[in-house]
DNA sequence: CACAATTAGGTTGTACACAATCTAAATGTG
DNA sequence: CACATTTAGATTGTGTACAACCTAATTGTG
């Protein structure tokens, strides 16, 4: 029982995700502490530990994020002194985003906590790969029909 | 590869879930504007249809939220018209939350719009079924942890 | 019974999300 | 080149989330 009729919400996969994802949030919660950031701004350091730099708009692309939400958190990402946001030469309409030696220096730290979030799942590698994918497809799917 | 080391978000799987959540909410968005409810009042408003009086923390216990989510969300609830709250002559720190007229005739739209959820997720039931349980156990897993 | 501890909700402050709107800077067309 | 259109971000307003704190009501203990 997943669907149509009533369900409570437990037996929804609407729930499931929706308090799934709280729930790993107030993980990371704790894993990030330390490091004095949430975890869209982790998301957001993830990004550009792997491109070095990026657009606004890039990082809107990965993410699914709008401006409304990453310009606030952009800006405390640099009054954290993570990042710099600078207007593009070629474009004024762009800003990049690039990051600082102690927002790069952060990325050490990078690989215990995902270690630490694979672990409080209480899956083995497969099954986590499996899952992942099927919600990231799930996802996918759902983001088409807009 | 979703896990350890230093993945990209979109191969982890606590970034699917992120995003897999907000996109189905974006889905209800859309399906819960003709009754003017946000998902989160929605889901306080499905435990509703079922118990047809609650407190707060029940509520609170169903749905995973504390009293700082549910307080303001049940007085927009109620200044809809769609829930009643008055406190309980037992014990006057409960606050019970109780169905309208209106908030109880609203329960007819629901299995239109978990047809059209499921729909979207471009999944079969026993699919359906079959991922709902693996993420709700994950949820239960992470939450175990606190 | 007195009183410390607990419990139920509410409030405040911070940080997302996202729709809607705004501005400035390109771009395309005649 | 002039000018309507598009595009990139920022801003505003509403509604969650959640930590931290507050108040009032109840409970447990001596």
């Amino acid at each position: 029982m997943a669907v149509p009729q009533m369900l409570p919400p437990e037996q929804q996969i609407c729930f499931a995700l929706y308090s799934a994802s709280r729930a790993i949030t107030g993980r990371y919660r704790a894993l990030l502490a330390p490091l004095g950031i949430t975890y869209p701004q982790y998301l957001a350091m993830l990004v550009l530990w792997e491109t070095g730099t990026s657009t606004v708009s890039q990082l809107g692309d990965r993410l699914h994020l709008d401006s409304g939400t990453l310009s606030p958190l952009l800006k405390r990402l640099e009054s954290l002194g993570l990042v710099v946001r600078g207007r593009s030469a070629n474009d004024e309409r762009v800003v990049e985003i690039a990051l600082t030696p102690a927002g790069d220096a952060m990325r050490s730290h990078a690989p215990q906590i995902a270690e630490q979030i694979c672990a409080s799942t209480g899956l083995a590698m497969p099954e986590l790969i499996d899952l992942q994918s099927q919600i990231a497809a799930l996802a996918e799917r759902v983001r088409a029909l807009t």
